[in-house]
DNA sequence: TATAGTGTTATATATAACCATAACACCGGA
DNA sequence: TCCGGTGTTATGGTTATATATAACACTATA
């Protein structure tokens, strides 16, 4: 598992299991892996595991049961969904169409390299497309 | 001046730079604020902003002259257009395209981000458009 | 009750980032 | 030579992140 050097590893952790989440692998009342198997599975220390799982606490998607594990609250999903689509559109799109501008790419450049990305995801996943 | 606490400072003032840079507000040849100026102009210590300068160094992009000032290296621009170029097709773009998947954004709503954000450009920036 | 699994807390260490402050070394112009 | 400006180095301190290790506290099951 490589972890980018860019951003604090429980962070991406923490984006990781938003993905799964919402992506449907986990649903809402579901149990989620223990801080030990992420720990482990990961090779990651536990309290770096606790402090991912502390930020989607801290959004109320999901909550801490000692002894039992990691729930997804009910309405979890939908509260994550509602918070990373805010967060896409007001603060990661403004900053690629930024980026764009600046870099003069064109449109062109831009679709072919969706495209390209889309046909590499579409190889390796066949339920994507 | 606001920066980010998702990502350091010297990483942050490293790309504004290299913004103005390709923008041409900087030229091949042209001298950058000096060290302390950032400094005192951003408050914050010139030991961040020579470690931002630093990260451009490495790129081959500007170079440090002791005594006179930070001078952008003649092809430099080049360069830096070409790294942050790959660098967003290569890791930006694929993962934006990865997010928007998963969020399962319609291009309608992300057009109308798009316009919104462009007309939010066009209205502060008359040479933007 | 014992066991296995759960999350939490405690302790100590290392690294990266950032700071304030000071001073050294270099450069160009008066 | 002096002065003002330049980048660089040194020192000491704080905070955030991440780790290893250990143990406590809770839960469910046999």
């Amino acid at each position: 598992m490589q972890w980018s050097p860019d951003s604090a590893i429980y962070k991406q952790l923490a984006d990781k299991i938003s993905d799964y989440i919402m992506q449907g692998i986990y649903k809402d009342g579901d149990i989620l892996p223990s801080v030990r198997q992420i720990s482990s599975e990961y090779e990651i220390n536990h309290i770096t595991v606790s402090k991912a799982y502390q930020t989607l606490v801290d959004l109320e998607v999901i909550e801490m049961k000692r002894g039992r594990g990691m729930y997804i609250l009910e309405g979890g999903t939908g509260i994550l969904k509602q918070y990373k689509k805010t967060q896409f559109l007001e603060i990661t799109l403004p900053d690629i169409v930024k980026q764009m501008s600046i870099l003069k790419l064109s449109e062109q450049e831009i679709m072919t390299a969706i495209q390209d990305i889309q046909s590499k995801n579409h190889h390796s996943n066949k339920e994507t497309l």
